[in-house]
DNA sequence: TTGAAAGCGGTACCAA
DNA sequence: TTGGTACCGCTTTCAA
């Protein structure tokens, strides 16, 4: 252990040259039995352990693959990572993990570590802004490049490299449609960072659907959060301090921004669902035990990563395949937090009081 | 882009020699500033980027830092390894991240993985079952060689490797006189996987701390949960169907389990803190916006990250020191979800009733 | 079935 | 201040 012990040491302790060795570590069908069980033998006993960054520069391929994500703590990604860890592990690849930056100019710099680092390929969430970005020159170049990219949730139309995302458009449609049918006309809508394209793309497709369901036209309805529990507690006192008329419904970008929330109308003394229903996306683990459990749309953020790991395997023994464009549905999970609008309520009430 | 430029590349265009080049590149001051400039001049031109791979090889050493937790996606090792990760790369180093196991063996494939690829070094988290452990050869090997290694959360004693950890022992203490001090006799313990060190020490100081203010002492207090939400609530269900007597007071391993735990109690009808008073461990983001915000030891993960970090490089620039044993305080967050035990709240009624 | 030798893209020692 | 060259440890082509 002290020096480390190569694929020479190998040889020479047996004989032989230093190829025979190498195959002999791959099982390789040119080398007999009987001296592949002597190398063996002789691995076990020095303890060698073949140098990887070696091989890396013979070959000019490693089994890194690169992953670089907006916040790797946030539980969303967390649980994407973990993902393809999971899948990159059973495939006997190694993950090196980078956290990106809102500023396109800094998230190119940790792409190119990751080249100069020689990974096999990347797996990002890079800051577009649109979806068809303008695309600054490196990458540009990125695609002529025989270096690999999968994007996760980043739709780009036409995709240009491959990408896998949840149908969040979908989603958004569906918590609308839910909200309308309880009979919500006065829905407000917390969203996040703008600079990142899935949020602007969220909150462009609520406010189609608000129109076309007719929900109240107040800019106020609209705040923005910090993607954080606090975030989602301020942007709740932020509402409250500025609407007068308050909503009956609030939705928010992501799970953990509504827990923030949730906690805010606690503390306010507002009755969840009874006087406001809160939904929001992801469908984190925590969405399921809060004090009223969420309505959200829940993403495959486990499925989105092993997916965007075959990608990228599938694209590097196929160079000419298209990119593809994944979607995977999401689904309406409804849960208590989440009720007819009160103003509903009370004419149900009414109703049924003149029914008897 | 196409093919990569080399340094050679970069001397022949120049009509330089390689190692020129691979000076110039660092900044070497035996290189006249005017040739630096030529050069730097031709990197940006043929958009030369150097192959780390190559330089590892060579130098026989990389700027990989290796990281082994048990479960990246749990939000307590998220936010360590969120310190590691901005830590590494404020330092131009970057993180590999790999998922361990509850087993030994398989743990140590892992390690062996990090070694094989040439990592600067390791922050491991491995599954230790006790503080001196009868460590396989392969980590007595570790020791006398020249790869480094900090553990976190891992208190061996004496260190054998650098290692960062919580003052668990002083939060445990913590945890006990409170809920002594509220009056609180009955109260029962969520513990986890125990082939995990920190899990085994925390819950035999409970049991110690418990003796010592008389705390009940019936097993069926005791609890096992996995680490989830999920696991919390099931560890509750467990205990009130079991129980007969219920606790005044529970405490769980992590606030993770805890919020499950705390979601089981309101389904099931258990006033929080006036019937069941709630604490935990690890003070991650969430304790905070629960229904009830948790009491919780807080833990400073991401110290824990940003400190193993420097031990790793510091114990690189200096073979020679001796393991370092770091702890870091703990602190008590008192928060709503404990309070008075409930025959204590009856008999200070009854003594201020007789006071009148 | 096995060996010799030339790289992969840098670094570093020694000489000029 | 610069260049020549061996080498890091493994892979791979071409001979033997």
């Amino acid at each position: 252990m002290k020096k480390k012990v190569t694929i020479r040491d190998i040889a020479n302790q047996l004989g032989l040259s230093a190829m025979t060795v190498s195959l002999a570590l791959r099982d390789h069908p040119r080398i007999s039995a009987p001296t592949k069980e002597r190398i063996r033998a002789a691995m076990k006993e020095l303890n060698y352990e073949p140098n990887q960054v070696a091989r890396a520069l013979a070959t000019g391929k490693s089994n890194l693959i690169g992953v670089i994500v907006p916040n790797s703590s946030d539980p969303y990604y967390a649980e994407v990572i973990r993902a393809i860890e999971d899948a990159a592990s059973a495939a006997g690849y190694h993950v090196l993990l980078a956290n990106g930056s809102y500023e396109m100019e800094r998230y190119t710099e940790r792409v190119k570590d990751m080249i100069a680092l020689h990974m096999r390929g990347i797996i990002a969430a890079p800051p577009f802004i649109s979806e068809k970005p303008k695309l600054p020159s490196f990458w540009q170049n990125l695609l002529h490049s025989d270096f690999d990219v999968v994007l996760i949730n980043r739709q780009l139309k036409p995709p240009i490299f491959h990408q896998v995302a949840a149908d969040y458009m979908d989603g958004v449609r569906m918590v609308v449609e839910k909200l309308a049918e309880l009979g919500h006309k006065r829905v407000a809508y917390i969203s996040g960072q703008p600079a990142m394209l899935p949020i602007r793309q969220r909150l462009a497709a609520f406010k189609r659907w608000a129109k076309k369901y007719d929900f109240d036209d107040d800019p106020k309805l609209f705040q923005y959060a910090e993607l954080s529990f606090h975030g989602g507690y301020e942007a709740g006192q932020q509402l409250w301090a500025t609407l007068k008329k308050k909503p009956t419904a609030v939705v928010t970008f992501s799970d953990v921004v509504a827990v923030g929330l949730l906690r805010f109308l606690e503390v306010t003394g507002v009755a969840i669902p009874g006087e406001v229903s809160v939904a929001s996306f992801d469908g984190t683990a925590v969405s399921e035990f809060t004090h009223k459990p969420l309505t959200t749309v829940y993403t495959p953020m486990y499925e989105i990563g092993r997916q965007a790991f075959d990608l990228l395997l599938g694209g590097m023994k196929n160079k000419f395949q298209a990119p593809q464009n994944v979607i995977l549905p999401v689904e309406l999970k409804l849960r208590e937090s989440i009720g007819a609008a009160p103003n509903v309520l009370k004419k149900t009430r009414l109703k049924s009081a003149r029914v008897r």
